[in-house]
Parts: C-alpha cells; sequence; structure tokens
RNA sequence: GGGCUUGUAGCUCAGGUGGUCAGAGCGCUACACUGAUAAUGUAGAGGUCCGUGGUUCGAGUCCACGCAGGCCCA
C-alpha cells in the first residue's frame, strides 16, 4: 500500500473529498456519540434568523464557534452542539408586508391576523437551505437535524413558563415608557413608523430658555457664600437656564440635568425682559450665545433698565458635577410631586451644541428625561384622574389637564385644527413664554427652526408620550448581574468590563412589548379595569383556567367568546395548539371575583425568545430536565461584539434573574468583517464577498485560516483576497509540499511507520531530537492557547512551526537522509520524525482547518490504520505534549545553528561567493568555554548548510579579538538613576585593556565625578565584534569570519558542484524519475574542469545518480552546458538497470 | 454627546511588568539557492511607532488632552 501522491493542491476537491466522507462515516454524530459518559462542554448556538441570506461574517462567527467545540472534543469532552432558528420578529413581519404590499394598518383588515401570520412562518425559513448548504462546505458542526426554532409551541411554553416564574417573583410589571405618540391617530408610532420618508420636517417651534431658582440650602451654600473664581458672595438670585424647544413641557419639568464633565460658568447679569438683576448658571462654551461681548465691557453700576447692552461679568466656573444635588423652585407650581423634585442631576447625553449645556427635564415626555429620571430617583409630575389613575399633564388627546389653571383644555400642539394664519392665533407654547416673560422666568424667548417627526397619518408633530408597556425588572437585580457578569471570561476583556460592564452599571428595565402580530404574545389575562390579572406559565394551566372560564363563564362570557374558548381547549387536548395571535386573543378568562380577563395584546420582544434558548430548547423544564441541567450554563458561547446588548445580554438577564446564574462561562465576541479598505460591505457600494463564492474559490480551510491567523477575531477583519492566497501559498502550500516529499520518499523505499517498531528517540541523530523537541513545546503552546480562547495565536505558532522549523530547517537539512542509500536505521529515524510532526500538525490544525487537517491525518494513515488509532482526526485524542522529549539546550543550540549559518550566508553575499563554492573555514570567537561546546554540537549543521570544511574557535588568548562593552542598562538604571547618562558614557569609553581586567577580575573600580564605583561582570555585557584582518559579521552578540582564500582544491570542488546542479536540471529537463539512473558524458575541454571531473568523479556519480561519466575528446550530439567561467559540452543518457 | 475599541514600513500585523530592538511576513529591486518547493536565503529601499504635553536618567510601552477610523448607544 502506498502513500498517496498529488499532482496539485486542490483546496476544492480536498474539502468535497472529506465532506463526503464525514457524511458517510457520520463523523459528527460519532464526535458526539463517542464521547457518551465523558464531561461535557457546552455550546450555545446563536439563532441565525433565516429570513436572509448568510454573509461572510457568518463564516468568520461560524469558524470561531467550531474551533473550540472541535477543540474541545479532542480533549476528551462530549461537545453537544444543537442547532437553532430565530424566527419571530420586526424584520420578518417587515419583509412579509413588503411582498404583500401592505402597511401594518392593513393586518387585521385587508388580510386576517391568522393568514399574516401564517406568511410570516413560511418567509422566515426561506432561507433555511442555503444555510444548511453553507454550515457544511464551510465544515462547521452542529446539528442541524434536531434544531430549536423559536416559533414552536414547545418553545413558546417554555417562554412562558419563564414568564411567569418572573411574574411571581414580581419582575414581570406593566409601566410606562417615552415612545413617540400621535395624539390625532390616538396610537403610537414604532421606530419604523418614524423612519417613514418625510416623518421628519423643518418647523419652527417657539424656544425657551428658563430660568430656575436656586433654592439656598445647605446642599448650594457653596454657591451663596462665595461665587467662585474668588470672587464675592452676593445677594443675587442665583439661576439655572435651561433651553426646550417645547415650552407646553416645562410644567412637567421635575429636574435639570447637567453633564458631569462640561464646564459651566456663572455670570452675573440682568435678565433682558425684567431687567432685574441674577447670576446665571450655564454652560461655559455657551456663554457668548447668550451675553454679547459689548456687554463684558460696559460697567455693571451704569446700566439702567431698557439699555441695549446688557453689562455681564463671569465671576464663578464650576463643574458638572459640583452642581449635581442643588435645588431649585419649581418652575410652574400647578402640581406638587408626590416626592422630592426639583434638583440638579447627571445625564450623559447632556452637550454643548445646543441651549444652554443645562437640559429641562420632565420625565413624562422625553425618553432621555424618563431614564435619567428613574435613575435619580426623581419623579414626575402627575395628575389624578377621574377613574383614580395616575396621569401625565397632557391628555391622550394632546390637551392639558384641569389642573394647569392657566391653560387648562388647551391643546399643546395645533391637534384641533386652529387657523395659525389668523392674526391672534397665538400657539399654547407662545402663551406660557408670555407667562414666564411677565414673572421674570423667561431668559430668552426665540422662534428656533429644527427637525421634528411629525406623524405619517395626521402629518401632526408627534408628542413623546408615556406609553403602557410591560417591563422585566431587571434593575431589581443590577447589582447581581454586576456580579455574575464578574464571574464571566470575555474575549475580549474590554468587551466584558467596558462594554457590557458600563450597560450593566445604567441598566434599566426592560421594555418587553412590541405592538405586533408575529412573536411570542405576552400570556397576560387583565379585567377591563386591570384590577385583577393572571399569568399563564404553561398549557396545562392554560388548559385549566379555561374549564373553568367555560364552566363557570356562562352569563359573564359572550356565547361567541365561550365557543372560542371550547375551540381552543379542543385544539389543546388534540396536542394542536397554536400559541400565537389571532388564537390566544380568542382566548376569555374569569377572573377569581367571577369577570372576564382578556389578553394583554402585547407580543414579546424576540429577544427574549434568544435568550431564552438554553431553556426552551430543551423545553424545559416540561420536558428533559436532565439534558438541561448538564448543558446549563453554557461554557463557551461566540457571537459578534453587536450582540453585547443583544442575546449576550437576554442570556445573561434570564439567567440571572431566574437561576441566579450566568448562561455562559466564555464568550468570543468577534469583530465585524470589513472590505479591504477597512470599509463596511454593503450592496450599494457593491463590495460584498460572497460566502459561497469565497468558499468555492479559496477552499474553506484557508479561508478559516486566513480568518483566524490575520488578526485577533475580535478585531475588525478586513477581508482582502490575496491574504487568503498568501495563507495558501505560504501555510497550505509549504505543508502540502512537505507532505509530497514524505510521500514521494517512502513510497521509493516502500517505507511504513511500524508503531511496534520504532526507532528510539534518544538514538535518532540530534536533528531528529530538535525537531521533536520542538514540537513538544508546541503542543504545549497550542494546547494554551485554544483553551485560553487565542485562535489566533495557535494557528501563527502552528505556521511557524511548519514553514520555519519543519520544512525550512529541518526538512532542507534532512534531504540528503531520504535521497540515499537503502532504509538504514537514520533514515528510518528520519521518516518516524517527519511523519510524526505531519500527524501531530494534523491535528493541532485541525480545530481550524478540519478538512485540510483531516486530508493530512488520512493521508498519513495511508490508507489504513497501520499508525492510526481512529478513522478520522477529529475522532483522536489529543495528544500531549511531552515534556521528556523537550531538550531546551538542544533548540537552544539548533537557534545557534541557524543564526550563525544565516550570518555565513550574508558573508557569502557580502563577497559575491556562491553557496556551491565550498571554502576552507571560518572563525568564531568565543569567550567561554561552555560556548564552544554548544556551538561545537552543531558545527555540522552548520558547516554543511554553508558549505565551509570547518570551523576554527578562538579565544582570548589569540589576542585576535576586539571586544564591546555596553552598560547593562536595566540593572544600573535602577542603581544609579539620574546619574544613568554619564555611567553609560564612562562604561561604553571603557579601553580594550579595562575590559580584560574587568572579565577577569570580575569588577572594576572608575571613578565618576570624583566618586569611586565598583563595576562588576553583570553591570555589562562584553561581546566580540570583530578580528582585525578578517571579513566578519556580526549580530546580536554573535560573530563570525570567514576565510575566503579558495584554494585549487577548493575550486575544482566547486566546479564539481556545479556541474551536478546542470545535471540534475539535465535529469529534470529530460522527465526522468529520481530513482532512475544515467550515464555521463563530456568531452574534454579546460585543464581545471577536467581535474574537478577527475578529482570528483565519485561524487560527481553517487549525486546524480550516475552509473558512469566518461569523458571524450570530441563529443556528438553533446549538451552545450554553461558553467559560470567555462562552457561544456555534455550529454547525458538514461541507463536500465 | 457617551461607552468600548483601533492607530507601528506601501499592505497585513508582532512588540509581558518602561531599558540599547524599532521588528516579521507580503509587495518592490538585485543577487543567490533548489531532484519536495507557486517554496527558500542574503541584501537594498521604505517608519517624527497618529499628534501635543507630562511622569522618568530613559517612553512604541505609563498618564492627560486632542485627531482620525470602527462598533454599540443616545
Amino acid at each position: 500500500m502506498k502513500y498517496k501522491e498529488y499532482k496539485e493542491l486542490d483546496y476544492a476537491r480536498i474539502a468535497a473529498d472529506m465532506l463526503a466522507f464525514w457524511k458517510e462515516g457520520k463523523v459528527f454524530e460519532q464526535s458526539v456519540s463517542g464521547r457518551e459518559g465523558s464531561p461535557t462542554f457546552t455550546f450555545y448556538e446563536g439563532p441565525p434568523s433565516a429570513n436572509g441570506t448568510p454573509g461572510i461574517h457568518h463564516v468568520m462567527a461560524r469558524t470561531i464557534k467550531d474551533i473550540f467545540c472541535r477543540y474541545k472534543t479532542l480533549k476528551g469532552y462530549q461537545v453537544k452542539r444543537k442547532g437553532g432558528w430565530d424566527t419571530h420578529g420586526l424584520p420578518i413581519e417587515l419583509q412579509v408586508e413588503k411582498e404583500l404590499g401592505i402597511t401594518k394598518e392593513d393586518i387585521g383588515r385587508k388580510i386576517s391576523i391568522e393568514d399574516y401570520n401564517q406568511k410570516c412562518r413560511e418567509a422566515v425559513m426561506k432561507f433555511t437551505d442555503q444555510w444548511n448548504d453553507l454550515t457544511e462546505k464551510m465544515g462547521y458542526w452542529v446539528d442541524l437535524e434536531n434544531p430549536y426554532v423559536t416559533y414552536q409551541t414547545e418553545y413558546i411554553e417554555t417562554l412562558w413558563y419563564l414568564l411567569r416564574r418572573l411574574y411571581d417573583k414580581g419582575l414581570l410589571y406593566k409601566g410606562y415608557t417615552i415612545q413617540p405618540y400621535s395624539p390625532g391617530a390616538g396610537t403610537g408610532l414604532s421606530s419604523h413608523e418614524l423612519n417613514q420618508p418625510g416623518t421628519y420636517k423643518d418647523v419652527k417651534d417657539t424656544s425657551v430658555v428658563a430660568q430656575f431658582k436656586v433654592k439656598r440650602n445647605e446642599k448650594s451654600e457653596k454657591l451663596f457664600s462665595s461665587a467662585g473664581n474668588g470672587q464675592p458672595a452676593t445677594d443675587n438670585d442665583l439661576y439655572f437656564l435651561a433651553w426646550t424647544t417645547t415650552p407646553w413641557t416645562l410644567p412637567a419639568n421635575s429636574a435639570l440635568t447637567v453633564g458631569k464633565n462640561i464646564r459651566y460658568a456663572r455670570v452675573r447679569s440682568f435678565n433682558p425682559y425684567t431687567f432685574q438683576s441674577g447670576d446665571f448658571i450655564l454652560a461655559k462654551d455657551l456663554v457668548s450665545r447668550y451675553f454679547s461681548p459689548k456687554g463684558a465691557e460696559v460697567p455693571p453700576e451704569s446700566f439702567k433698565p431698557g439699555d441695549k447692552v446688557i453689562p455681564w461679568r463671569m465671576v464663578g466656573e464650576y463643574k458638572g458635577a459640583d452642581l449635581e444635588g442643588v435645588e431649585y423652585d419649581q418652575l410652574l407650581p400647578y402640581v406638587k410631586p408626590a416626592r422630592p423634585a426639583f434638583r440638579v442631576i447627571t445625564g450623559d447625553f447632556v452637550t454643548t451644541e445646543d441651549g444652554t449645556g443645562i437640559v429641562h427635564t420632565s420625565p413624562t415626555f422625553g425618553a432621555d428625561d424618563f431614564r435619567v429620571a428613574r435613575q435619580h430617583d426623581i419623579p414626575a409630575i402627575l395628575v389624578t384622574d377621574e377613574n383614580g389613575r395616575e396621569v401625565p399633564i397632557v391628555d391622550r388627546q394632546g390637551r392639558f389637564v384641569k389642573e394647569i389653571t392657566d391653560f387648562a383644555g388647551m391643546y399643546v400642539k395645533n391637534y384641533d385644527g386652529q387657523d395659525e394664519s389668523a392674526p391672534d392665533y397665538r400657539t399654547t407654547d407662545v402663551k406660557i413664554a408670555i407667562k414666564l416673560k411677565e414673572e421674570n422666568k423667561a431668559f430668552r424667548v426665540e422662534k428656533y427652526e429644527h427637525t421634528y417627526p411629525h406623524c405619517w397619518r395626521t402629518d401632526k408633530p408627534v408628542l413623546y408620550y408615556p406609553m403602557e408597556s410591560w417591563f422585566i425588572r431587571t434593575t431589581a437585580l443590577k447589582d447581581r448581574l454586576v456580579e455574575l457578569n464578574k464571574t464571566i471570561n470575555w474575549k475580549p476583556e474590554s468587551t466584558g468590563t467596558g462594554r457590557f460592564g458600563n450597560w450593566l452599571e445604567n441598566l434599566v428595565d426592560w421594555n418587553l412589548s412590541r405592538s405586533r402580530f408575529w412573536g411570542t404574545p405576552l400570556p397576560v389575562w387583565r379585567t377591563e379595569d386591570g384590577t385583577r390579572e393572571i399569568c399563564i406559565g404553561s398549557l396545562a394551566e392554560l388548559n385549566e383556567k379555561l374549564m373553568q372560564a367555560v364552566s363557570n363563564g356562562k352569563g359573564v362570557l359572550s356565547e361567541d367568546q365561550l365557543r372560542k374558548n371550547n375551540g381552543m381547549l379542543l385544539k389543546i387536548s388534540q396536542g394542536q395548539a397554536d400559541l400565537h395571535r389571532p388564537y390566544v386573543d380568542d382566548i376569555f378568562l374569569l377572573s377569581a371575583d367571577g369577570r372576564p380577563m382578556f389578553r394583554e395584546p402585547d407580543l414579546i420582544d424576540v429577544w427574549f425568545d434568544s435568550g431564552a434558548m438554553p431553556y426552551a430548547q430543551w423545553h424545559y423544564p416540561f420536558e428533559n430536565k436532565d439534558i438541561f441541567s448538564k448543558s446549563f450554563p453554557a461554557d463557551f458561547i461566540s457571537e459578534g461584539v453587536d450582540q453585547t446588548r443583544g442575546w449576550f445580554f437576554t442570556l445573561h438577564a434570564i439567567a440571572g434573574l431566574l437561576f441566579d446564574e450566568v448562561a455562559f462561562k466564555n464568550v468570543v465576541s468577534t469583530g465585524l468583517v470589513l472590505d479591504k479598505n477597512g470599509e463596511k460591505m454593503s450592496k450599494r457600494k457593491g463590495n460584498v464577498i460572497n460566502p459561497f463564492e469565497a468558499l468555492a474559490k479559496y477552499g474553506p480551510d484557508a479561508t478559516r485560516w486566513y480568518m483566524v491567523v490575520n488578526a485577533p477575531p475580535w478585531d475588525n477583519l478586513r477581508f482582502n483576497p490575496e491574504g487568503i492566497t498568501e495563507v495558501q501559498r505560504k501555510f497550505f502550500g509549504t505543508l502540502f509540499n512537505t507532505w509530497q516529499f514524505y510521500a514521494l520518499y517512502a513510497n521509493l523505499d516502500s517505507f511504513r511507520v511500524d508503531k511496534k517498531d520504532p526507532v528510539p528517540v534518544q538514538d535518532r541523530p540530534e536533528l531528529d531530537r530538535w525537531i521533536i523537541s520542538v514540537l513538544q513545546t508546541l503542543i504545549g503552546e497550542v494546547d494554551g492557547y485554544y483553551a485560553d480562547y487565542e485562535p489566533t495565536r495557535a494557528t501563527r505558532a502552528i505556521q511557524y512551526f511548519v514553514t520555519e522549523q519543519l520544512s525550512n530547517w529541518y526538512v532542507r537539512l534532512s534531504r540528503r537522509r531520504f535521497w540515499k542509500g537503502s532504509l538504514t536505521e537514520d533514515k528510518k529515524a528520519a521518516y518516524q520524525t517527519l511523519h510524526q510532526c505531519l500527524l501531530t500538525v494534523a491535528q493541532l490544525m485541525s480545530p481550524v482547518a478540519p478538512f485540510f487537517g483531516e486530508w493530512l491525518y488520512r493521508n498519513l494513515a495511508g490508507g489504513s490504520s497501520e499508525a492510526t488509532a481512529s478513522p478520522s482526526v477529529h475522532l483522536t485524542d489529543w495528544i500531549p505534549s511531552d515534556g521528556l522529549l523537550v531538550d531546551k539546550a538542544l533548540e537552544e543550540r539548533m537557534d545557534l545553528a541557524q543564526r550563525y549559518s544565516s550570518l555565513v550566508h550574508s558573508l557569502r553575499k557580502k563577497h559575491n561567493i556562491r553557496v556551491r563554492q565550498p571554502l576552507s573555514r571560518i572563525l568564531i570567537p568565543v569567550l567561554q568555554e561552555e560556548e564552544k561546546h554548544k556551538i561545537a554540537g552543531v558545527e555540522g549543521l552548520i558547516l554543511s548548510e554553508v558549505n565551509i570544511k570547518q570551523v576554527e574557535y578562538i579565544d582570548d588568548t589569540s589576542g585576535l579579538l576586539v571586544k564591546k562593552i555596553k552598560p547593562n542598562f536595566k540593572k544600573l538604571g535602577r542603581q544609579y538613576g539620574p546619574r544613568m547618562k554619564e555611567v553609560a558614557a564612562l562604561i561604553t569609553a571603557l579601553s580594550q585593556d579595562e575590559i580584560r581586567t574587568l572579565e577577569k577580575s570580575g569588577s572594576f573600580g572608575v571613578s565618576l565625578a570624583g566618586e569611586s564605583l565598583m563595576l562588576t561582570a553583570d553591570d555589562v555585557e562584553i561581546t566580540s565584534e570583530d578580528i582585525p584582518g578578517w571579513i566578519v559579521a556580526s549580530e546580536d552578540g554573535l560573530t563570525v569570519a570567514l576565510d575566503v582564500t579558495i584554494s585549487d582544491e577548493l575550486r575544482k570542488e566547486g566546479i564539481a558542484r556545479d556541474i551536478v546542479n546542470r545535471v540534475q536540471n539535465m535529469r529534470k529537463d529530460m522527465g526522468l524519475e529520481v530513482q532512475d539512473k544515467i550515464r555521463i558524458d563530456v568531452q574534454i575541454s579546460d585543464e581545471l574542469v577536467n581535474a574537478a571531473l577527475e578529482a570528483n568523479r565519485e561524487y560527481i556519480c553517487t549525486e546524480t545518480q550516475a552509473l558512469e561519466l566518461n569523458m571524450h575528446q570530441s563529443l556528438e550530439n553533446g549538451q552545450a552546458v554553461d558553467l559560470e567561467d567555462f562552457v561544456l559540452s555534455m550529454k547525458i543518457q538514461s541507463v536500465s538497470v
């Protein structure tokens, strides 16, 4: 049985062949089932949405996932990985709307919810074939046979169970959030609706800079006792200036927000309407916008009411943080809040681009306001309606409530169709502004043009208005979530501590509600007045409540309602319940006090769907409790960094809230895949890389390897196809050639690796023991990198080993051992060593390059199992690093050999002497005996590599060496600190004699500015850098001198080598096989050449597989061969043996 | 505007705890080497290590402030 040899490296072919092998042998299934009973390593697949086609970045993300699952499998773990599909959500709905040519309004009218949801269900799995194809072609191993699907009833039942648990813990509640709202249409607007073209319009609004009068108390005393800047205290009233383009929200003001790091100025001046004096606080950068330069020059004493130029002086300066907590008087005191309000808080959304750098904050009418108020425990300004409910001061029609006496019943914007061109028309904003002016509460009132969103149906301005919503009270367990996060190993760490950690620190409650159709319905039923409600946690419970409703509901529920309830009961009994809308909307339950309850119409955020996958994928707790307990939490997950606030968060939140656990222990967040210029891929730019084309063109292994080796996965990847071809050439090409080399000669020798009869490692030559030692080191490194989720380091280490150490050093220097003679022990050792290296590389690389690793592994097995226990590399056990085979001293020696060889090469180059020309000797200065021993150990390798006859070592006694001395900065720096420069100068100036004295006695006294210092041997580094009279190369403390005299004999040998080279080329041109024998005929010409031929006949023949070499006076049909200085007529013929 | 992140040769990237190291590969040029080689060796050109300050005897490395790109928010 022979090893397979290949004509060329065909990546696509390798992938296709290995894929077929995996399929046929069910290798993936075996890699999981074969580890039954082993410790588990749990991976969670973040479900992709199959309503779009996969992109190249999915190859990146899935490569990372695959790497660690495969690695852990090799390490003996059972790694189950269930695939999944994310099937709910807005993108799918929008896609279906587009397909059907309808809008949200039409759902339930032109098309029934039932039909619509059916369309969504079909649309969402539209591209599953493409996804499955990509998964397979890129070699991503994940269970596609039994995926979880978020729309399935079992999945939803688990979601309901989880929601019920949250509900029971008091973590699910109905509250409100600020959303765009159209009073004209009486409905909230989604962000999608706001993004319709034409909704944002330029409008002129009345803007007001209002004066908020600071309360003098212990919190503000510092502002009164001194104005800052050393200016005296004042009797002036002190005001914050805050700007708004929605003056109608001012009666709802309950706080002022400043930026923590923004600088604020205190300006002493006068109100431009009332001319009352005052001190005004606003952002320093914006002072010039409100106070004219002229005013700074006018003396304040001379100011009279009515003067055009208003004098001002800056009298103080504060940081935003200094102002935090200062209280002020309510601006428009119509409604008193329930809890303390009216103080300065800090928020990160404050800018100094507009306004005053101080933001008027009304929690009922701004999303930022709402959030920041909640964080600082600022209450909203609310009134109680006739039903006893707390409502904002503007009703749902857009009118002020009666409590806002001066403006009661007025529309805050023109929602009642008033004629705006009428001469006496005043907007409510203007009326408010007038009142403020009169009361010395407005500092500036002006028209302000800006863009503002409008309702696409009514064309009227949108209000930001509190809308009812269901929330998960994530803030209740914020501290715990923060704590738990600290136990998670984030790659990179900054995403965990920074991006995710900060996000957790500033957590707000999770708004769960979505007013859509295709998603998981909220399982909450309520009485009409909201006083009774129930949260359903399972189908069984739903069944029970339905039965109660049916049996007790006569007279309370209508005939139709009862009929629908019975319909659902029937479905449940048949196991065909669909928990989507509209079916759940047709369920009517009874409260404990006998009143009907209706389902809350909301759907839940799809992120809850995916965040609940650890439980729902197993239909926990209704089934698979044991499987769940073994696979929670995940050991490892990986997704794009953009998922930080998406899936990473929802996984973490649900696990933390309900199970007081992390959902994952290790997480790799991957960066983006950009084009080669660092720009985002987009269809518009036409720079999108099609993943199928890339895989077909470059093969999955090279693509995967490139993505990992190029940069750490969390950095953005600039996807450059040239990078892949480089990886192909450099890494895969070299590895392929190494395999070809092995296969070629092993086949010639009919060599097979016999596990039972290896040449003991200690009996193998130095070169073999070296590469084996390096290999062990590599295994340890790669193991550590994989374990540490550092795939880039792993691939770089493997690549360095393969190209530099194995191919470019070991194989290159070992070639002769493979070429010649019979199968000696030395040759066997060489084969076994190379085989072992390749086999190990196949395993080490297999997580990243699963096809090529498999291909190499199977080639090495030679189609039989003689050397390998398993049919697939992916079913093997990790071969651990064997510390006993590591020989650090040997590795060090080899390093010396490589560096000396490189130096000699550079000398040859410098003096234009070809490597084929042998030279007699090199000199190597050695200052220590130990050094000499090290080099002597690899002397032979150096000599053959650089074609030199011998090494001579010269030591101190030769008197030939010129030494160089360098201060040891690290050591001396600590000792001498500021005087380091002088000390360094002193050391560098030491003479050769002084250096010698220092070396001999181990110490040397010098004097620095009259003070005597004692230098010791380890204060300095002494190297030898020159040998006068020789040509010398020196680098990193190594020095070598080359004897360039070429004797006749050397010259002849050089010619002989040239001839060998030419003959080899001719053989190659003739298409001879390596083992074919030849005869050489040469025409006698130059005397020196003849002598060279005669003297090296034996050598030439062996090298070229020539049986005879004949010299002729004349030669017919000779080929003119160009040697360096001669032309030789020569002929070679194949000879059959 | 905020959080995180990146910035080192034409390109892709290395450069623990600050020390005399400004590096590798690719690309370019020249020469060499090659019976595994789309490989390799040697040399050359190419860098105010994004900028400005600061700490220090000493900063690519630490600190501050900027600038530019990216992501996520607002």
